[in-house]
DNA sequence: AGAAGTGCCCGTCTACTCCC
DNA sequence: GGGGAGTAGACGGGCACTTC
């Protein structure tokens, strides 16, 4: 039986241009899947996936309509399931539909394969016949312009499954001391995330960007003299720790899972700040100052309404280097706050995470950047577990330093179940090292 | 026999409308 | 105009049932 138990993760090969995803699954084994028709990477371990396709190869075969605008919903004269014809019950993913279609294309998308079509992908849908060809039923969905995107994303899906916990009654099972004060956000219930589509171009946008970053990492790489991380000292694993997070800063304002947003302006990023909130609860209480609270006051009738995105990480990446970005639209007390955050000069580039956090906590917990500032600090202990535990997987050193990031980056997503494209200079080494990160576990720091 | 797939039902959440 | 109550729509999860 195979059992998929992860989450899918993309991979980059810059050599090749083709985009890889793999997954876990069960105890061993891998599925790779190659985008764009290319060869499919077999490894050892890979179970024998013949007669399954993968929801994306059939996403991709049929692309879905313009998805930053929401057209008119298909929908038939006598209130049938469009896909199949059955009694429809609503619109389920932007389509009237049967319950019974509603959830085949969640369950399916949800799982991520199917299993293939014998008769060339043209077989009938209908109420009857619908059982018989999966492959056939899930294109009938996506050409009645079922969307993907209308699906929780496992994330989304985690954090509020956390949302729910902590609303609920505690009395037989007292909460712990380091999530007591922490009051998880509940994710925006229907977000409409970037489709697949789009998510291919952002992977190819953020290859080319990265072909033509001049950073450190990037020119780290080239030559005999390239360094490991396990050379590095304490300083230079200070400057690599803001590497990391300056390329998590400027990958975030690119990627979709940040930056996606629902009809109702919402964004996600109230979701993936809960999964932070959890996530950090796996690091050694002596990490954290107890005194500050991730989401003191951002209780879910008060969200974060940001401006935009862009401006959210904008103002997330000045913060962290220690130079709050006041915009004209700013109160004159929160510009205030700012300036005397600004006035300690206090950079990431010269002292460690663990410092920022302790100077963040001197703050008082009344605006919007001070809060964005400790989640920073709070992140940045993240990244530096991952590191750690990064350093201890067999062939880590080998890779270049561009890869290293690179892998922990993907490391450090993957620790948040987000889904990420990864770009390695030296694919196949890279791609080694990020199967025995996955293999090791999500929470293994 | 048991794993995998299916579809019905229900709880939950959000947006919307109505009323005070 | 603002806030609370009620309602409809759409989501995911649970579970009994069917299929393989
Ligand atoms: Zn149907
Ligand atoms: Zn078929």
């Amino acid at each position: 039986m195979i059992t998929c138990t992860a989450e899918l993760s993309t991979f980059y090969d810059r050599r090749t241009s083709h985009s890889v995803q793999l997954a876990a699954f069960g105890q061993g084994g891998w599925f790779v899947q190659v985008w764009r028709g290319a060869a499919v990477l077999a490894c050892e371990e890979i179970g024998n996936m013949a007669g399954q396709v993968s929801v994306t190869a059939i996403f991709e075969d049929m692309p879905a309509q313009d998805t930053t605008s929401f057209p008119e919903p298909a929908v038939t004269e006598g209130g049938d399931c469009v896909v199949c014809g059955d009694k429809g019950s609503g619109f389920h993913y932007g389509v009237f539909s049967c319950e019974g279609c509603k959830g085949f294309f969640r369950r399916t998308v949800t799982k991520g394969y199917v299993k293939a079509c014998k008769s060339g992908s043209k077989c009938n849908m209908d109420m009857y016949t619908r059982r018989k060809c999966p492959e056939c039923r899930l294109r009938s969905c996506r050409a009645a312009g079922m969307r993907s995107d209308c699906l929780l994303t496992k994330a989304q899906c985690r954090s509020k499954f956390l949302y729910r916990k902590s609303q609920a009654p505690t009395s037989d099972h007292p909460v712990s001391p380091t999530n007591q004060e922490v009051p998880i956000q509940p994710p925006t219930n229907q977000s409409r995330a970037a489709d697949v589509h789009q998510q291919q171009n952002q992977i190819s946008n953020f290859s080319n960007q990265s072909e033509i970053s001049d950073s450190p990492s990037s020119s780290a790489q080239t030559g005999p003299e390239e360094m490991s991380l396990s050379q590095l000292n304490d300083s230079n694993a200070t400057n690599l720790l803001d590497e990391i997070m300056s390329s998590f800063m400027d990958f975030g304002s690119e990627n979709p899972v940040l930056t996606r947003t629902d009809s109702t302006g919402s964004d996600d990023m109230l979701s993936f700040l809960a999964l932070l909130a959890n996530d950090t609860q796996s690091i050694d209480e002596n990490d954290l100052d107890p005194s500050i609270g991730l989401f003191d006051e951002l209780t879910p009738t008060t969200p974060v309404q940001s401006d935009s995105i862009y401006e959210h990480a904008e103002n997330l990446l000045s913060l962290q280097n220690g130079k709050a970005n006041v915009g004209a639209n700013v109160s004159a007390s929160t510009e205030g706050q700012a300036s005397e955050k600004s006035s300690t000069g206090s950079s990431t580039s010269d002292v460690p995470a663990e410092s920022v956090l302790k100077a963040t906590g001197t703050m008082q917990a009344n605006s919007k950047r001070e809060k964005q500032a400790r989640f920073v600090a709070h992140m940045g202990i993240v990244v530096e577990k991952t590191v750690e535990f990064v350093k201890t997987i067999h062939r880590f050193q080998d890779l270049c330093l561009e890869d290293q990031i690179e892998v922990i980056k993907a490391s450090f997503f993957d620790c948040c179940m987000m889904k990420v494209p990864v770009v390695l200079a030296n694919f196949d080494s890279g791609v080694h090292v990020l199967q025995r990160i996955l293999q090791a576990g999500k929470s293994s720091f």
